[in-house]
DNA sequence: AGAGGTGTCTTACACTGTAAGCTTACGCCG
DNA sequence: CGGCGTAAGCTTACAGTGTAAGACACCTCT
């Protein structure tokens, strides 16, 4: 009955830690998503009961914060001195691809109120290279908010369209046009049909539109301070 | 014990239908939060099983779907002939009181991807107001794209922010500023000293600054387009 | 009066996070 | 070498989840 806790079991995989419970945790959710992320399943993954993950880490929640921090720490950060305009272009996109190549994380950005060291960093560093290029913390904190709302929004509103290549795309539009009342919502309708169905489009591409128009926003504003 | 299916005690309450389901569970989320919405809890508001609201509505994703639905059902939708940027800054304060009003509602954004009838009209007008404005459909999806991104981003920022008054922020500052090693987050620090500490702060009103930069380079755009 | 439908109820199942307590293996001291 | 503390795993248990299946009571229509 005590032979599955025998040494050589034991010997054979490496030691537990706090990194290797949020790495299985973060695995299990690339591969099945956030609600099927349970504790038995992420023991499971680990070749252990779900009661001996609380040895290192304090609970599930933890996990996530760990899970989030993970992933803000994989975000190009500028250098402070940088450009600002160059430096807030590639951290958006770095941003961005972050969160995209794990369709959970922005979920946990918006549960999660814990910020993580990577996460400070991560914030510290865009602050500071906006003050180092002339930013008043007025401006900076302007720009900030903006700037990060967008991202977020963005990620959140690309993570939830039910799609990834365009046979999938058309594939769906053509179910929604089928029980849309088009009269009803004609507009809507126009903007699938004229340009979501068109060859070559992919929501994707709207994200460096907008950062754009910001980005340009703020140089004027920067100029006029 | 079937008494409590008397006639009268059927009679005393009114008869349940989805709206009636829906709306228990929004002022149950009101109250609690979105995780601590239950089927059973719902039944109990209404005074009745967790497995009697089946009969109204097909499963608890209905009922989410019901709740955003209803959320953007309360959004101020344009007049497509209104003049565009008027209609847009309203319907994004709008949108964003709505979402404020129901903390839970950005969650519901981001986990549900089955848009209601609200939903559908409330896109539709906003692309028909900017498409009446002489949007092309190229720019209105630039447009529709970015600005609702950055609502989305901005509510979810907000919502996360764990504070509501301004002695709650300032108590919260000081813990935060207590625990944070400033010398390895400077700029992090500074930017709540210097500024999300003075008096009159509120975060909020950062919404309607971004919302403008937007606003004013899509005009430019027009006007070239 | 009998039939059918509808709304509600009870029961049951597989699953969740985690509190409590038990067992085993390892390092250190006498 | 014996003995002990500690750490890390284990088992069990509990209250809670969404919902499938089936029983019962009532209303309406024939």
């Amino acid at each position: 009955m005590a032979d599955q806790s025998a040494p050589d079991e034991n010997a054979g995989r490496p030691p537990l830690s706090a990194e290797r419970v949020v790495g299985a945790a973060m695995a299990l959710a690339d591969a099945s998503g956030l609600k099927a992320l349970s504790m038995r399943k992420i023991g499971q993954a680990l070749g252990v009961e779900a009661m001996s993950l609380y040895a290192h880490v304090a609970n599930k929640g933890a996990i996530l914060d760990g899970m989030i921090d993970h992933v803000l720490g994989t975000i190009d950060v500028p250098a402070v001195d940088a450009p600002w305009k160059a430096a807030m272009r590639r951290r958006a996109s770095s941003a961005r691809d972050a969160m995209m190549r794990h369709p959970w994380a922005i979920s946990l950005v918006e549960s999660r109120t814990n910020l993580g060291p990577a996460g400070m960093r991560y914030y510290d560093s865009i602050i500071g290279c906006m003050r180092q290029s002339g930013f008043s913390i007025e401006l900076a904190a302007h720009a900030f908010s903006a700037i990060d709302s967008y991202i977020y929004g963005f990620v959140l509103q690309q993570v939830k369209m039910p799609f990834e290549t365009t046979e999938e795309l058309e594939a769906i539009a053509d179910d929604v046009l089928a029980t849309l009342p088009a009269d009803e919502y004609p507009h809507f309708t126009e903007m699938i049909v004229e340009h979501v169905m068109q060859p070559g489009y992919d929501y994707g591409d709207e994200f460096e539109f907008g950062l754009e128009v910001l980005l340009d926003g703020f140089e004027r504003l920067l100029a006029v301070d």
